[in-house]
DNA sequence: CGTCCAATGTACGAACTGGTACGTTAGTTA
DNA sequence: TAACTAACGTACCAGTTCGTACATTGGACG
């Protein structure tokens, strides 16, 4: 009837849930290593404190482990973005502190950004899959909106730009610097994500957002 | 000594040309619909009006064929640029013409947009051998460069904000728009390239690109 | 302390995939 | 027209890769 103590300090010699998130934290690496086709499923096993077997038994196969890797990924980046609260700031400030914490994570999650790369290369087959998303992802949107709708009752946003654009400005900015930063290095020769200029690039996402959004429409 | 003559309207049976080229369009699609390592060197040579035994003769393999791939679609791109003359343009109408060039081209062109992502999941690993590309891009920086130091000059330019900053804004919005939306569509429900909203985008990105460099540092 | 099942490990196979050995032909040139 | 070479085609191989059949064991529970 208890549940069954495992020793503290020592790990349980079968678990369930240890053994999972193992997989998932392993998969999660060679996807966004190598993307979905360059991973490959024995490579992670051996990544792994236990072996390819265990991949079918938990998750069924490749595609399915891939899947389960991504929604965590989504589910995380969204679950930091909602301990952020703005709604004391103004628009302005409510505003910057947004793209400040997508700069952030975006920095923080490259993973993530090259998870959501090999994604799209996929079309997003599988995340159309995952109806889920969808509610996790809206309450930013919904953030956003909010903002959005107090600085034009102050008049000091423009009209013509609405919550979905916002966040494709902010996410795209974050997302470029992050998942093109090597084939912008090998031509441009310059490192975006070199932490000398991350102060520079953080300012100049908050001012491009804000300088765009008070501008006359 | 005269070239052997292909009757006008036929073509000629061996044609070392016209089977690269032949190849390397094939290539092209299939590469960036799959991937690197999702494309199947069978795939491509069964779609080609040759066979695989062609594909090693020519290229040697599945990676010297992508990095020819890859190098034609940049070299495209920049061509294309380099074709826009902004010189007479007051520094404005000069940045506004480049953004709407980079934007245009990046709608016309997703599968360079598709590359460019696969590429970069590779860490540009390719990229980085291909040296002829740095002298390839930097027309467009130096393009960027002048119309930024005449904004300057008349003091209408911030210059806290150099030419590849300008330039990581630029394609940033167009590749973020083109490479992303599958994703963002399946998760916020807005096709980011619906013609019907193409204007808006547009319009946006010029806004954007002048709103910012026109504010006060 | 015996039973039973979730959890795990080993070994293997069928299909795929990049690449090649070998033979053939079109077209040029002496 | 005979010889020669670039261009091409067929058949095949060796290594890889996803997935599974089968055997085993830890530990909960009566």
């Amino acid at each position: 009837m208890t549940a069954p103590v495992p020793p503290a300090g020592e790990e349980r010699r079968r678990d369930r849930d240890r053994t999972r998130a193992d997989i998932l934290d392993t998969a999660a690496a060679e996807f966004a290593e190598r993307g979905f086709d360059g991973a490959r499923v024995d490579e992670i096993a051996a990544r792994t404190r236990t072996t390819k077997r265990m991949i079918y038994y938990y998750f069924g196969g490749k595609k399915q482990l891939y899947m389960e890797v991504l929604e965590r990924a989504y589910a995380r980046i969204r679950a930091a973005e909602q301990t952020v609260s703005v709604g004391h700031l103004d628009p302005l400030t409510a505003i910057r502190r947004i793209a400040e914490v997508t700069f952030d994570h975006h920095e923080a999650n490259p993973d993530f950004v090259r998870l959501v790369s090999t994604e799209n290369i996929h079309n997003a087959e599988h995340v159309a899959e995952m109806t889920g998303l969808v509610r996790v992802n809206t309450p930013a949107i919904l953030l956003l909106d909010e903002i959005l709708a107090r600085g034009r009752e102050q008049g000091i946003f423009r009209d013509d730009i609405d919550a979905i654009d916002v966040h494709m400005l902010i996410s795209g900015f974050c997302f470029f610097r992050v998942a093109n930063r090597h084939t912008f290095r090998a031509i441009f020769g310059r490192d975006l994500v070199d932490p000398a200029r991350r102060e520079h690039y953080r300012k100049m996402l908050g001012d491009l957002v804000v300088d765009h959004l008070t501008a006359l429409g």
